[in-house]
RNA sequence: GCCGGAUUAGCUCAGCUGGUAGAGCACGUGUCUUGUAAACACGGGGUCGUCGGUUCGAAUCCGACAUCCGGCUCCA
């Protein structure tokens, strides 16, 4: 038989020829660094035979994506069988790799902490060393049930049965040393392809993600092809670790949270400067796309709730209370209050689309467990608009969306912009129709723009769009949203008078560009690492007088920078300069003015700029120049 | 909500096997009057998250609760 290699040549092997064969025959260096080998496209073991005609691709260490999975597959397998040897009583669940890593579930009698990591690690260690081959075979379903369950594994059982239920007859279990386990595959040739090892951490997880199952303990870990780039990218999670929004927000005094109000952000003066500057620069685009602002109440009427479907779906997210002896509940939504603006009196096809802002203060009852400095609050503010129009103007509308959530990302230093459209799902609202021409509006919208489908995962009441941006960490956050409603105009009974004198039904468009300002901010100090642009900077300039002599002129230099509209200060204390500049630096300050002997008589300040050092001596009109805000 | 861990000064953390608390930074005062990432000295500051239990005695052991951290689940 013959297979196709990587270089378009052919070669002739025995009938029934390994991945391993192959590697031989095209050589023994290759034959001895293959873990396994791509199949036409897909990766599979080296002991396995390889169909005739097939593309084949021996990977090594070298093609780092397609050996890292199988790899760190095995090492998932090597770790279950280190656990085991120190804990016997040990079941299992899943092990597979992960994005970074992997990670193994476990059952166990007694909790698993950090502590118990240097001897995994170290059982680890010595399986590897030992290079023992994993051995695949395969086993009937009935086979592989008696097996699992005279290894007391259920929840392998419990796998068997639902692959059984999946219509497979057979299953592949693999073997090293004296440990097996139920496995698809693929895995490396033997634990000594592995990479080193580090156990990360240890959490909770449902088993098969269910919370009506049992929690089993999940081990994370990671494994790299060599010492080097592990250690490159433990040094990444610490990179990230610095990163940290929530201890950036407490250094910088931005934001903090107090036991009295869990899940409730308390923003500092630093803090709100920036808050009120995305404010700001959301507000200039309002103004440039037509957006009328407005502001709903916090608390409403419970029966405006049971009206707008939230009761059904959303009750145990909300916070209620009660007025007078009438229950009443805190919005977690803005929508329903903009629909009551709609249709707050009678309203003409010539006030569409009519585009209702508001920055909503919200309220969401989520589970403690949850709870994640901004990222994941009870508490926060959409920059949230709907739009009401007819089903025609939808595609224009969603067009100027998109357009202003790319100028809005671009300003904030966010290059990384990925759209996603989700389609219906199962359960859906509204007709055949209104999904048609919906789906169809914002696949028009996005023409000539690169996006993904998501299939089915679309809210109930409409499709969407959602917006992503990844930072400078290159992770992936979901920002901005551009939602259908074709519900909520019907729940509310909303019309406007059309041309013809008829009445017809609005759609609403449900749009967020940053999301929540509270997110949005916990995001933005993780991708700036606190260097915020210098048009948000909470303080733009701080100037130090290096002697008392200069105190005069320094605090006539920050009253000039202040009129010319920059958010200066004084630190005149009487620490050394040093000692200052370091922490102006820390603080982040875009610029230190420095004043001494030489600056006063000329009238000037030196700057220094974060992060760059000495820019020398410029007079303050200058620096006002530079430091003033563009927002 | 669930699993595991944590909670000691404003912050970061010591405090071994029970004998009523320490450091660095920060803060205050004084001295120094400074030239581009940490001057020096002195001082104030904690009912050891809360409540209860065991004990002659609890920061330390046990329980409940609260909050935080890592995950899971959830995010119509």
């Amino acid at each position: 038989m013959h297979v196709l290699l990587p270089d378009g040549t052919s070669l002739e092997v025995a009938d029934g020829a390994t991945g391993h064969d192959i590697a031989a025959a095209i050589g023994p260096g290759l034959a001895k660094a293959a873990v396994a080998v791509l199949v036409d496209g897909g990766i599979q073991d080296m002991a396995l035979p390889v169909p005739d005609g097939a593309s084949v691709s021996v990977v090594t260490p070298k093609q780092e994506d397609d050996y890292l999975y199988p790899m760190r597959h095995s090492a998932a397998h090597v770790m279950a069988e280190a656990v085991l040897s120190i804990i016997p009583e040990a079941k299992f669940g899943f092990g597979p790799p992960i994005e970074d890593g992997f990670y193994y579930d476990f059952e166990l009698p007694r909790p698993l902490t950090e502590d118990d990591f240097p001897a995994i690690e170290a059982e680890i260690n010595r399986i590897v060393k030992a290079k023992a081959p994993f051995q695949r075979s395969v086993m009937s379903i009935d086979e592989a049930r008696a097996f699992f369950t005279d290894l007391d594994q259920p929840y392998k059982v419990d796998q068997v049965d639902e692959l059984a239920c999946q219509g497979e007859t057979e299953v592949s279990i693999y073997r090293q040393r004296e440990f097996v386990d139920l496995c698809r595959g693929p895995h490396v040739q033997d634990t000594g392809r592995i990479g080193p090892v580090k156990l990360l951490s240890v959490a909770g997880a449902y088993w098969r993600g269910s919370e009506k199952n049992p929690m089993l303990t999940r081990v994370y870990a990671t494994a790299f092809r060599n010492r080097t780039e592990l250690d490159a990218h433990l040094e990444r999670l610490e990179e990230a670790k610095k990163r940290d929004h929530r201890r950036i927000g407490r250094e910088l005094e931005l934001f903090y949270f107090d036991e009295a109000g869990p899940g409730f952000p308390f923003f500092l003066p630093k803090g709100m400067v920036v808050v009120n500057g995305i404010q700001k620069a959301i507000r200039a685009e309002l103004d440039a796309m037509d957006y009328d602002e407005i502001k709903t109440p916090t608390i409403l009427s419970e029966t405006l709730w049971h009206q707008s479907g939230h009761w059904d779906h959303y009750k145990d997210n909300m916070y209620f209370t009660e007025v007078d002896g009438q229950g009443f509940a805190v919005k977690p939504m803005n929508c329903p209050g903009a629909c009551l603006v709609f249709r707050s009196r009678r309203r003409s096809y010539r006030e569409l689309p009519l585009r209702l802002a508001e920055f909503g203060h919200v309220h969401r009852h989520e589970l403690s467990g949850v709870l994640h400095g901004l990222f994941r609050v009870r508490a926060f503010t959409q920059d949230d608009a709907h739009v009401f129009c007819r089903v025609d103007q939808i595609q224009e509308e969603v067009q100027k969306i998109i357009d202003l959530t790319d100028r809005f990302y671009a300003r904030f230093g966010f290059e990384n912009v990925s759209l996603h459209l989700a389609t219906r799902p199962e359960k859906a609202a509204g007709t055949d129709e209104m999904w048609e021409a919906g789906e169809s509006a914002l696949r028009n919208a996005l023409e000539g723009r690169e996006y993904s489908i998501k299939e089915g995962d679309g809210a109930f009441y409409g499709p969407k769009i959602d917006f992503q941006v990844t930072d400078v960490m290159g992770r992936a956050w979901q920002l901005g949203t551009c939602q259908l409603d074709f519900f909520m105009p019907e729940q509310f009974n909303l019309h406007y008078t059309s041309a013809d004198d008829v009445e017809e039904r609005p759609v609403i468009l449900h749009r967020a560009i940053s999301g929540s300002i509270e997110r949005f901010l916990g995001i933005l100090i993780e991708h700036t690492g606190g260097d915020f642009p210098v048009w948000l900077a909470p303080v733009q300039v701080r100037v130090l007088p290096i002697a008392d002599r200069h105190a005069d002129a320094a605090s006539a230099a920050v009253d000039v920078l202040k009129a010319a509209g920059v958010r200066a200060e004084l630190d005149a204390r009487s620490e050394s300069v040093g000692r200052r500049i370091r922490d102006g630096e820390l603080q982040k300050v875009p610029f230190l003015a420095i004043i001494g002997d030489r600056e006063a008589e000329a009238g000037e300040v030196s700057v220094r700029a974060r992060h760059r050092g000495d820019l020398g001596a410029q007079p303050v009109a200058d620096l006002a120049a530079h430091a003033a805000p563009e927002g």
